[in-house]
DNA sequence: AATAACAACCTGTCATACAGGTTTTGAGGG
DNA sequence: CCCTCAAAACCTGTATGACAGGTTGTTATT
C-alpha cells in the first residue's frame, strides 16, 4: 500500500526516514518560517501512504532535534533554531568518551576567540551591559559556586549572542551541558579566594574590552581565560 | 500505569522525552561505548511501564540524532560519533533563513584557521598525503565542477580530521551539506580558468604548508582561501 | 453582539497483529 | 565430542483501531 513514494532504487532507508525527507522538504519547498504550521499527522499519513505511525515517528524524531514543535492538540509548527539536538550530540560525545573533555574547550577556545573579537566590534550596548552584568554577579555570588558557574555560562553566551552570528551562539550553547559538568572541578582547583576572584576578574577584563569596542585586547583576555581554564582541568586530572 | 517514572513535579514533559531520557542515561550509567547493544523496546516498555509505542519513538528519536544505530531484527546498538544532527540543525536553519551563508562561511574560517594550523603540526604522513590527493584530485578533474566540488569538501575534512580533534571534525563535516548547496556559486563567478587553476593552486598552497608542518603559513593560505570563498559568494549576490 | 456550549479536529498513548530479519537452541549426523 | 543446519525464540518495522484529552472553530442562546 505505500510504493509511490519508495521506488525500488535504493535497498531499505525507511519508510521513517523517507517520511522525515519528506517533511523536511515541505518545509524547504514551502518556505515555511519560524512558527508555521506543518501538515498535519493525518494528513501526512495520506500524502505518502504510509500508516500514522511511520509518521508520528518522523514527527517525533524531527521534534526532538528540535526542528519542529509539537504540543497537544495543536499542528506541529517549524521551530526557532535551537541547540537541543547539537547539546545531545556533544554529550554523547563525552558520555561514550569519543571525544574529551580538553578537546571540546580547544573547540571552545578557538570559536570564543572570535566571538568576543566580533563582539567588541558589533555589539549595542544593551548587549554589552548584559555582558558585564554576568561578569559582575559572578563577584556579587563567588561565595556560591553554582550560582557562579550559572552566570559564567551566561557570559559566555551573552557574548555569542553579541557576535551577531547566531551559528557562533548555537555552538557556544552546545557546550554549556558539558561545562556545567566540568566547571566545578575547575573551580576547586582555585583553592584560594584570590585566585577564584582572579578569574572573575578575567571575566571583567574581557567585559571592560567589549564595552570599550577593542576586539585585539578582548581577544587576549579571553585567551588568557581559556589557557587557564584549562590549565585548572589539567591540574585536576581531566584529559 | 505509568506513575512511577513520571512524578507529579513537572507539568508535562512528555513520556517520550522521559524514555529519551532513560536510555541516555542508561548509556552514561552502563558506560556503553560503541557498538555496544541498547536493551530491546520489550525490555524498555517493561522497564518504563509505558507501551511500545512510547519506547519506539523515543529510540527512533535518538536514531534520527544518530545517537544510536537500529536496524531490522537487531538491538540497537550505541553509535559512533556522526555528524547528522548537527548537519540537519545548520541546514535548518539555513531553509528557513534563521542563518545566512555568509554566518556559515565566517565560523567556517574562525573553525579552519585552527583545524589547518593544527593539522599542520599534528599530521601523520599518510594524512598529509590525503590532503594533498584530494589537492591533486581536484585539478585533475578540474573541467568538472561536481568532481572539484566533492574533492573539495574532502579537502577540508581531511584537514579536520589530521587536527585530531573530533570535535573539529563534527563540525566542519556539518556544514559540508550547505557548502554543496552553495559552493557552484562561487565556482561559477570564477569564470576564467585561470580564475579557478588560481583558487585550486590555493588548496595545493593549503596542502603544501601542512605536509611542510608549518602551521602559520597553512593558516596564512587557509585565510586567504576563506577570504576569497566569501568575496565569490559576495560578488554572485549571496548574503 | 457577547458568550457559552458544542462539534470537529488534532495529538498522546495504548493494545494488538503480523511480516520479515537475527540470534539461539538443539537435534542429528559425522 | 564436534560440526552442521534447521527450527524456535526473539527482535524490529509497519499497520490498524481505539480512546483520552487538548485546541479551535461554529453555532445556538441570551
Amino acid at each position: 500500500m505505500q510504493e509511490q513514494t519508495d521506488p525500488p532504487g535504493e535497498p531499505n532507508p525507511g519508510l521513517v526516514s523517507t517520511a522525515i525527507q519528506a517533511i523536511t522538504q515541505h518545509i524547504r519547498s514551502e518556505g515555511l518560517a519560524p512558527g508555521d504550521p506543518l501538515p498535519s499527522e493525518a494528513a501526512m499519513t495520506r500524502q505518502l501512504n504510509v500508516s500514522r505511525t511511520v509518521v508520528r515517528e518522523a514527527f517525533r524524531s524531527l521534534s526532538a532535534m528540535r526542528l519542529i514543535d509539537m504540543s497537544a492538540g495543536r499542528r506541529a509548527t517549524v521551530a526557532k533554531l535551537d541547540t537541543g539536538a547539537m547539546s545531545m550530540v556533544i554529550e554523547h560525545g563525552i558520555t561514550t568518551q569519543q571525544i574529551s573533555v580538553q578537546q571540546v574547550y580547544d573547540v571552545r577556545r578557538t570559536i570564543e576567540m572570535r566571538t568576543v573579537a566580533l563582539a567588541a566590534l558589533r555589539r549595542t550596548d544593551q548587549e554589552a551591559e548584559a555582558i558585564a552584568r554576568s561578569a559582575r554577579l559572578m563577584r556579587e555570588n563567588f561565595t556560591n559556586p553554582e550560582a557562579v558557574m550559572e552566570h559564567d555560562i551566561a557570559f559566555h553566551e551573552a557574548i555569542a549572542a553579541a557576535s551577531h552570528n547566531p551559528v557562533f551562539s548555537l555552538i557556544v550553547t552546545a557546550f554549556s551541558g558539558v561545562t556545567r559538568r566540568t566547571w566545578v572541578i575547575g573551580w576547586r582547583t582555585r583553592s584560594s579566594d584570590e585566585a577564584q576572584l582572579k578569574m572573575i576578574k578575567g571575566h571583567e577584563d574581557i567585559a571592560d574590552a567589549i564595552l570599550k569596542g577593542d576586539p585585539r585586547l578582548a581577544a587576549e583576555h579571553m585567551a588568557e581565560h581559556f589557557d587557564k581554564s584549562v590549565k585548572a582541568l589539567l591540574d585536576a586530572g581531566i584529559a
